[in-house]
DNA sequence: TAGATTGTTAATCGATTAACAATC
DNA sequence: TAGATTGTTAATCGATTAACAATC
């Protein structure tokens, strides 16, 4: 595969593929066509196709992509292989859940601990370490860790992050309902509960006026 | 304002330019003009003007939009005004983070009530109450919810899915990782973590090469 | 071979950006 | 008035889809 310039779009679409090709059990045919992904997951098959060509050395015409090897592919391509370390600023439920949720390791996220005003009155069943804020910055750089995950209250997000860039993190995960000002160079992903719930009613608005 | 065709770019972007209105503090001038939004959210003017215009009766030339006002437009647009009501299903960390989240409140979401296969095992702190699954149904019914919110693990991510259809629920915010199957007239927003990382993974990952 | 499937090249579509006229 | 800002019309860009040739 010559590795050409990804785009975004293709870039979020890989992820899909790759948890159903996951999903499938044990037994399933060694080998699945860009067709049957396609209609499994309700996409185009032009698309689909064009998608795996960005990652993958190429299926065999009539029989389709490896399975294993596709998803072996993607992984890797995706970066899930070799795992990220972050940590967590905002030990609330939000970064509880995230910190408990099982999942991240698949996708070789591993978020080493939190960081908080209140570190003791958090939920001591926390599996990782909950540091007060003030150490932020010793231990990312001792850690060398490059993201971190914001899940405190919209007013502070903007503070937290200003902190997250001192300690020298390059990619941040917003889950604040906050806009975040960073310097060039640093990639802030806005987990937007907001977006999502407005397609969401606007989806309910349209039907509502439908059924008058 | 004609109420044209909205589409999902600007939708999604809407939310934005109310978070900023609404983080401004109150002495701030009455008008507020798109270069100005523009700045503060690192986006193109023209974009800006272009959106707003979807919604807003329009600004005046050499002023701007009044500040309130358009905030009361994007607000109404985006259905903040007439609550929302939802279910959740699957009362676990994320379930519970997402019901204890005041935030939604502010959307016109409200979350009335969540289900799980264990309602008595899952934390009585919970402001909303639990009830088991088997009652999903009848009270989506008696309650008219058309919004369903799905937190359970992937693997029964279709099952609960399939559950609520049956129950009339008309659009769907899925949290598990899991592709649902479901059909026309059905929205499903995929809240998809397994995305976003992708996008921050490949940042970090292309920041390492250049390292070197 | 015939047919399913791949990958590529061209056409379409939609969204963003640029240029400009209108307005207060 | 002059200039900032709006809104619109045209140009560009990127991504999706369609058509087709290549392959096993």
């Amino acid at each position: 595969m010559e590795r050409k310039e990804i785009s975004k779009s293709v870039l979020k679409r890989l992820p899909g593929y790759l948890a159903y090709l996951k999903s499938l059990p044990e037994g399933t045919a060694t080998y699945i066509s860009a067709t049957a992904l396609a209609n499994a997951l309700g996409m185009g098959e032009v698309q689909v196709r064009k998608d795996l060509a960005m990652v993958s050395d190429g299926g065999r015409p009539k029989i389709g992509y490896l399975r294993e090897r596709l998803m072996e592919d993607i992984s890797q391509f995706l970066g899930y292989d070799n795992t990220t370390d972050a940590i967590l600023i905002g030990a609330g439920k939000l970064g509880q859940a995230l910190m408990g949720y099982k999942g991240f390791q698949e996708y070789g996220l591993n978020i080493l601990a939190a960081f908080d005003e209140n570190p003791d009155k958090e939920n001591p069943a926390a599996k990782r370490p909950v540091y007060h804020i003030s150490k932020l910055e010793s231990y990312c750089r001792t850690h060398k860790v490059l993201m971190g995950i914001i899940t405190v209250p919209g007013e502070y997000a903007q503070k937290v992050c200003d902190q997250l860039i001192a300690s020298g993190i390059k990619a941040i995960w917003n889950f604040a309902p906050a806009h975040l000002d960073v310097p060039a160079g640093i990639l802030v992903q806005h987990e937007n509960m907001a977006t999502s719930l407005a397609v969401l009613s606007m989806h309910l608005q349209a039907q509502m006026k439908d059924k008058k």
